[in-house]
DNA sequence: AAGGCTTAATTTACGCGGTTATTAAAGTGT
DNA sequence: ACACTTTAATAACCGCGTAAATTAAGCCTT
């Protein structure tokens, strides 16, 4: 079924294409680091990174210190070579972010949103904006940019131009992609953002190593990106991963999205807010927003008996749905990420992972380590950010 | 992450692969349709092509009519280059099948089981029959054979010799690679049932064309197989895809394997079976065994409302499960297979489709056929066999 | 029946790519 | 200053697919 033809000089794009991949993920290294790791001959490596440095790509830097014998060549991504762009357009904020190659954030700019839906037009407006600000910010001109890598909160189509679908934004069959492009020229890559998150996570955070892992993301919404065999899984039309609106309870609490007994229903943060509430008898939660509002209920658990059962009925909802992901697909790790399941895991983690045990299979179970996200909520941006990196990965370093 | 060290030869190996491939599945086909399919130019296919029928892997099957020009000669895989025998371990019964390399069924055995779970021993010792049986049915040498595939129902673990844990057979641990290898000296290869059976749906049934498809069996017990990207999904220890021991129902009934409201619980054989007993008020199914129980619900629900009932539901907790499935691997096609599910689905497809819609997300649902299998009950035993083939294919033609 | 046309398959010359073996480079230690 | 060690670059070599040219094998027209 692998219709991939394979010529002589694909191979040298593939050998690249790893090299490249190899520095920029665990470099700096050396020539032999790289002949270790790759399987490649000394002479090949010499080869294929004498091309990289002369493309500019990659540069030595520095040697490193010998007992006896030539000393080697440590050799890194050229952080400089090009900057990328991550923009977070999440329910309640855009946040655009610049990166060079090393992924050290060089600016970025915050605009907040309108709570009920925001229109297209002014999203594609913050956006430009936000890229005026921080090449600014930076000082460098945009043609620096290699591309722009866009993370937003709902489905996302890849076939061709990506189109948007975001039910919490009011977004139906938004071309984004478009939009974008009509005002900018420069390569835009549009994802999900809880996949954008699983990417930054995988390559910078808690799934580093890992071939299989799922990284769940709770927050205002529910989500999970899938990580198969080291590549991120994205199904027929990219919305693989929508964890969020798996039926957990049959014939439960009623979801946003018209159907009922959703995992989200039960564990996103206006599920959560809700069940408190109705456990209060009505009595609203404090709290000016949702954020504030969770963090009163987890503050709350240390005196009220409520508030202790919410949360601990909180981590058995999600421990099942951990499970689930956990026998679906078998990883190695769940990842749990998002400002909701960053709060809620730091106390409830170990009852989450006692929940999961309950409801799965003893050897997924064992095989499956449950840990928190390590890169906080911008993970979303840093993640969009590595879409273009990815691509000029992927493609060995040609620009194109 | 790519580490594969890409070399001169292994161009070939992999081209080797990608024609052997091509007309294993979509043969026969000329040397001009190869090299359209493939991209590969007219003398790499005739170089490689001469070499697989030197190797008497492939042999030219007739010309086709022309008119006007040189004809083409039609090629296929040799059939007789090699026999592989196909092993289905199912609660019930094992059957042992014979099939050349056109996949054409030469002779079948099979070897009823005790209900309470076989000792492993006898298990091998049926295999071992079996192959005995089929060889001398054929008339051919235990030496043409390939190797041997073999699908259980239960958690097969790849790493090194495959282990297996199968709760509804009583077995935990059990090394069966080691055990049958020491009476064998073939290649062996075994996965889990769900597994063998989605392989055959893909290449040769419901599941042919598609890159991402899921293939969901319900039988007595209840798992499914996921292909993302075209190659089946195993996880980190290969037991992905435990689809039947998510939970559906939040607290719900208990289920074999310890945990509560397992999709197994209500639509495996014997959770249909004990919903519709209850629903009787404790009267007992007709029938002499979950088969014929089945077959007696889905006959009595033209008179009684009560069959009725129970049957709806279970389309409601099938299609739920569906659309779980739907949700998380947004796959092109869902294909309902085990002998439980087609019995089901020829009846109930339409509920389930309709439940599923109610569950799952507009977009990916819009994307998902759910159908039935194709291949009916003996796809374990065609898609075990179809795993030294795809080995073979894979090593493109290479014996080793 | 012969020559022309068309398509399939093979042959030839070529460039690319990685490998092994060898040589040069750049250090440490005695 | 010399031996030793390790890294990097160079040279000779073989395998692979490509493009272009050639041969093979049929149909069609005259």
């Amino acid at each position: 079924m692998d219709l991939e033809r394979t010529t002589n000089r694909i191979v040298r794009q593939r050998n690249r294409s790893a090299l490249l991949s190899k520095l920029f993920l665990e470099g700096p290294l050396t020539r032999q680091d790289l002949a270790r790791y790759t399987g490649l001959s000394q002479p090949a490596v010499s080869n294929v990174v004498g091309d990289l440095i002369g493309a500019g790509l990659v540069v030595e830097a520095g040697a490193v210190e010998s007992d006896g014998g030539r000393p080697s060549m440590m050799l890194r991504v050229a952080p400089r070579y090009a900057l990328v762009a991550g923009v977070d357009v999440g329910e309640t904020r855009i946040r655009v972010e610049l990166f060079d190659l090393a992924m050290t954030m060089l600016a970025s700019a915050d605009y907040p949103l309108d709570a009920a839906g925001p229109a297209p037009a002014a999203v594609v407006r913050h956006i430009l904006a936000g890229l005026d600000a921080v090449t600014e910010q930076a000082g460098v001109p945009r043609s620096d940019i290699l591309g722009i890598g866009i993370g937003v909160s709902g489905v996302v189509v890849q076939g061709g131009e990506a189109i948007v679908h975001a039910q919490t934004l009011g977004w139906h069959g938004v071309p984004l992609e478009r939009l974008i492009r009509a005002e900018v020229d420069l390569p835009v890559h549009i994802d999900n953002g809880a996949k954008t998150l699983g990417q930054a996570e995988m390559w910078f955070g808690a799934g580093r190593g890992s071939r299989h892992a799922v990284f769940a993301l709770v927050g205002s919404g529910v989500g999970a990106a899938v990580v198969t065999n080291g590549v991120m899984y994205r199904g027929v039309s990219s919305s693989a991963g929508e964890w969020g609106h798996t039926t957990l309870v049959y014939d439960g609490r009623a979801c946003r999205c018209g159907a009922r007994g959703c995992l989200e229903a039960y564990v996103g943060a206006e599920g959560i807010i809700d069940r408190y509430r109705e456990a209060r008898r009505g009595h609203d939660v404090p709290g000016a927003d949702e954020e504030s509002q969770i963090g009163a209920l987890i503050e709350a658990a240390d005196r009220s008996e409520t508030a202790r059962r919410v949360l601990e009925e909180t981590a058995g909802y999600l421990g099942a749905g951990v499970a689930n992901l956990i026998n679906l697909f078998n990883p190695e790790r769940v990842v749990l990420g998002g400002w909701a399941g960053v709060a809620l895991g730091a106390h409830l983690l170990p009852a989450i992972r006692a929940a999961a045990a309950g409801q799965a299979l003893h050897q997924p179970y064992e095989q499956a380590a449950i840990e928190l996200g390590q890169l906080g909520v911008d993970a979303v941006a840093l993640g969009a950010a590595t879409l273009p990196v990815a691509r000029l990965l992927a493609a060995g370093g040609t620009r194109n």
